[in-house]
DNA sequence: GTTTGTTGCGAACATTTGTACCGCTGGCGG
DNA sequence: CCGCCAGCGGTACAAATGTTCGCAACAAAC
């Protein structure tokens, strides 16, 4: 019995949060009812005491939508940052986002995710290109703008003589620049200083696609 | 006229952010009532109501507490999930988490994290056994407690006679069942269905560690 | 002064909504 | 078989709550 939640109670989880996204106040013990399909209030209130118990959601009494969810609760600043372009193959990115794109796509992240940086952006990974970095296709990376950096930041870097962009390591290593991916079974990529130019540094990377 | 609001407006207005910070649902009309002091229920609803002609809430009629702030459609909630444990060789986790340990570690994340799971819960990866699923040390994984899937999920299982905890992609295969990793190159896993456990299935992670 | 529009007040009304009560059912141990 | 009990259904009640209406004070416009 202390096992997982019944069906029930799981969608009227599901369902609380889902209402709690689209309008922006709980649901009332009949919005959960007909959302989740159960044919009585008092089964609704029968199970939110049960998840009450265990500590999954609180409610205060006598209160209509009085619903909390522990732990979605505390309003944090959360960072919306733009998604600048794509980084494959080629195509070197304009770093400095001066002027954004229009109708550019947006990212929500928490602070964790940008540093406290503030003028992070996002771009998405398209290839499998940079599975070696742990990065796949259609995952974000969230950067900041910068054109140094130091030993082994993990950086986006325009490779001038190849005209690729990349995720990579970066070392100085005496007259060269030492590239090294990220899973370390791959061999590092030598070149000059002359032939990198860093676009931004990663601060973290958002997986989107299975 | 359109320049500032009456000080009894900005008092509501003011409430209003305290009390969706303090409790996390809107305030009733009679809330505000007696949070500003005002002696009628009317006159709440009246500068509510200039308020919303100003764009600066939202209402839902007849609906109780159907009050919305300012970026209402770009205030997202943060959700705080725990970090239940570490998963790596050994060590089944347990998986529904009836009781949260001692001072556990918490994450926030974005709702798109958690893909509106009101009960997801964190994992920390521990070593670089899974890096063939592009995930590496210290990475956290986002999971939905589950005991069951479909074809095709991330899900971390329980190999019973391997006694290991892995993420892997889920197929059943006949009367077996293919544990495929994320990389192409890796071959997959069969074993027989007596032999896995599902614990949790994968909504997303998040790269912590360069 | 009269009119008009804004704001405030109080009370009454109709819904919305949380909660309680009673009964039914199905599994389970004795 | 019997009793027990978690879980579900249906209903009713009372409290919470949004809405409306009439009236008054006050200021600006006419």
């Amino acid at each position: 019995m202390a096992e997982g939640l019944s069906d029930k109670q799981q969608r009227i989880l599901d369902f609380v949060g889902a209402f709690l996204t689209e309008h922006d106040y709980p649901p009332s013990i009949r919005d959960i009812q007909q959302g989740c399909d159960i044919s009585s209030t008092s089964v609704v209130d029968y199970n939110l005491k049960r998840l009450e118990e265990r500590g999954l959601i609180h409610r205060d009494r006598e209160i209509s939508r009085a619903i909390q969810l522990p732990g979605s609760g505390t309003r944090r600043r959360i960072l919306t940052v733009p998604v600048l372009g794509k980084i494959a193959a080629g195509l070197p990115i304009p770093t400095p986002p001066e002027v954004l794109p229009e109708g550019y796509e947006e990212v929500e992240v928490t602070e964790d995710q940008t540093r406290g940086r503030a003028n992070a952006f996002a771009l998405r990974v398209e290839g499998t290109s940079m599975i070696d970095a742990l990065i796949n296709d259609g995952d974000l990376v969230i950067l900041e703008p910068t054109n140094s950096c130091d030993d082994g930041d993990m950086v986006a870097v325009w490779l001038k003589a190849e005209n690729e962009t990349t995720l990579k390591k970066f070392f100085h290593e005496g007259s060269r620049i030492r590239l090294q991916p990220m899973n370390s079974t791959m061999q590092p990529f030598y070149t000059s200083p002359d032939n990198v130019e860093v676009q931004g540094k990663v601060l973290s990377s958002i997986r989107s696609a299975w």
